[in-house]
DNA sequence: TATATCATGTAATCGGTTACATGATTAA
DNA sequence: TTAATCATGTAACCGATTACATGATATA
């Protein structure tokens, strides 16, 4: 019953696998605001990670207080002042010393599946429904996906036109994960057909809505 | 300028995918305390949603108060009680109308992924050893899905011998959820190890440690 | 004889989501 | 002319993780 005040630990981690995304991006393609940012996870980094612009945000004000980026302000007529970060030397070895650690996590939250699980207690021609907007979603993933290896082999064989357009296409690394997320959405896809299949044996009468 | 409070919201959304996660299982396999729905959900649910065993108290405390569950207290000796849940007429309801209801979200959580996306800024050997710790953890969680399969499939033409011990077996989706989980992990475990081939050849002599 | 693991839960912290703000174009 | 979308950011809240607790039994 006693309590304890927990002691400051040692050294708290000052950084999750989100501040290497930002810091990541900023070192790979290079200076940049944070709604530039947070497109570049939407397109780079959406078969892994997902990321609210707030959160972008939050994180680059942390970083320039860790001395990982730099800031400069640009001012704008009648929008709100661009602030460019910069990934500066300090970043680029954390950036580093991340990398050097084996230590990975996963996290999966997929609540098309947990509905499906549980399709048992769906109310007659519910569960087709759901599996029928959860195709749909999957299927503009899997073409988004595609329309990404689509840029990366034209840039990758052709003069770059604007420069510092496309410096991922020479990467080893870029291809790959859009060919493993490609993959993954033609598995899942795939099987959300045949369970859609499997529905409309079992209720042919709800087939339409 | 203007601070303005923010009105309550006219309805305040009072479970989220989780809840109807505990809820599910609760209705699936039966009454159970906060302990057993932890193994139940890293057994059942692992392919789609992860919790901590805290987080599933939380939730069971919430849905009490909501009037979804009930509680019996079981004495023990030596250890904490039992506070075994039950879930109940209103608790049913709420999860055939979240069943009801097509939304969906996803969320992707995928270290090993952004680890290997940014691998270029990794030192010499570091990202083959991260890549070696994410083919074992893949593996192992294929091994695992593919043991749920098993069980699936023996159950469910043997006759039960423990009475209530799989009640999934029968049910459609179960089954089809496992193998959507394996076939994944087959796609994921190859593309590490064709990663890993690509790598080795890069850094052959960086090949053991 | 330590050290895990089983078993069962509570409390504090923090990562991440949702809401708040603003104003200019573009589309319906 | 109403509503989106682009563009850019801050603040509040809450879901989820990590830490805290306890005491058996099993394992090294």
């Amino acid at each position: 019953m006693a309590i304890r005040r927990k002691e400051p630990p040692a050294e708290q981690p000052e950084a999750y696998p989100i501040t290497y995304g930002v810091l990541g991006l900023l070192s790979f393609i290079g200076p940049m605001s944070g709604y530039d940012l947070k497109r570049a996870f939407d397109h780079i980094l959406s078969p892994m990670w997902g990321a609210a612009h707030s959160q972008i945000y939050k994180e680059l004000r942390r970083m320039e207080t860790l001395g990982w980026v730099t800031m400069e302000r640009e001012e704008q007529e009648s929008r709100p002042d661009r602030k460019v970060y910069s990934i500066i030397s300090a970043g680029q070895q954390a950036l580093t010393a991340w990398e050097a650690q084996p230590k990975i996590s996963l996290q999966m939250r997929d609540e098309l599946l947990l509905k499906i699980t549980f399709g048992s207690f769906a109310p007659p021609g519910a569960l087709m429904a759901t599996v029928k907007a959860g195709l749909a979603f999957h299927e503009e993933r899997l073409a988004e996906f595609r329309e990404n290896l689509h840029h990366l082999l034209v840039r990758h064989d052709q003069p770059q036109e604007e420069p510092g357009a496309n410096q991922n296409a020479g990467d080893p690394f870029a291809r790959r994960i859009t060919l493993l997320a490609i993959e993954a959405e033609e598995v899942y896809t795939r099987w959300l057909r045949e369970l859609l299949d499997f529905l409309k044996e079992r209720e042919p009468q709800l087939e339409d809505r």
